[in-house]
DNA sequence: GTCCCTGCAAATCCTTTGCACTCCT
DNA sequence: AGGAGTGCAAAGGATTTGCAGGGAC
């Protein structure tokens, strides 16, 4: 295992993970810490965001379309996407167990992790013009 | 909506993706119709699969690595990934009533369509070496 | 003839990488 | 000093797009 020094931009990147809940895109990392480190490279976002995926502190989302989002919330939950606005809500694990018994009955290996993945349109969207934007 | 002529090339990609069960790139598409239609373009074989899976005759999926795969089975069921060789597999979609009452109790709005996807090692690499390629 | 479909290549978007330089320990 | 971290810019992979020509109806 390489050697881990103290880096202030890949704090920096962490934190700003951590206390938003709107699982950020690397190019909005990059604009949030490029306010307190002007200098920063959207290089080392990307080099940062991969090493802290890597150790488990930060989980990478992808979705069909569009680039890929970070989670500063690596606890048992899955993601709601609306296809009005894009916003990616959090939903409750409630269904893991079910989820997990049916891998062991179906995979046809072994099960190490999953993504549910649900895609509608919030209820935001839908009070606010009825129309998909 | 768009008048739609007949289109040999398109009538192969669909061909294509409805045979085989591998979940084939874009690319690997592309190569297949090139065998039967040698001038076929790349950019042709992604208008196409844009086109089939706007009208769901066919579904994306889209993975948190690598490029985009495609999927002529648009009936319920998820998916299973090996990260050792990168298959994919079918896997049964025997959760997807709880799935989806978990949806109703959870979700911030509609929930009109969802992805589930597993990842693990499959038997065959579990198999064969023990060790991941 | 009209309009869709296609080939080709350039462009775009997102992400990774090489290299020289800086910072941490 | 020595190696990890970084800025910059170029490269890279995947996908989309503009345009002119070819094909279906």
């Amino acid at each position: 295992m390489r050697a881990t020094k103290n880096s202030k931009k890949r704090d920096a990147v962490k934190a700003f993970i951590m206390e938003t809940h709107s699982h950020p895109t690397a190019d909005e990392i990059y604009s949030h810490v490029k306010c307190e480190f002007p200098n920063v490279s959207l290089g080392t976002v990307y080099r940062n965001l991969a090493r802290l995926e890597e150790t488990g502190e930060i989980k990478k989302l992808s979705f069909t379309t569009g680039p890929d989002h970070y989670d500063g919330d690596t606890s048992d939950h899955y993601h709601y996407i609306c296809r009005s606005c894009g916003r990616i809500y959090d939903m409750p694990a409630e269904v893991k167990d079910v989820i997990m018994k049916a891998a062991k009955a179906g995979a046809p290996g072994t099960v190490e992790s999953h993504d549910l993945v649900f895609y509608g349109v919030c209820r935001d969207c839908l009070k606010s013009t009825g129309n998909n934007a």
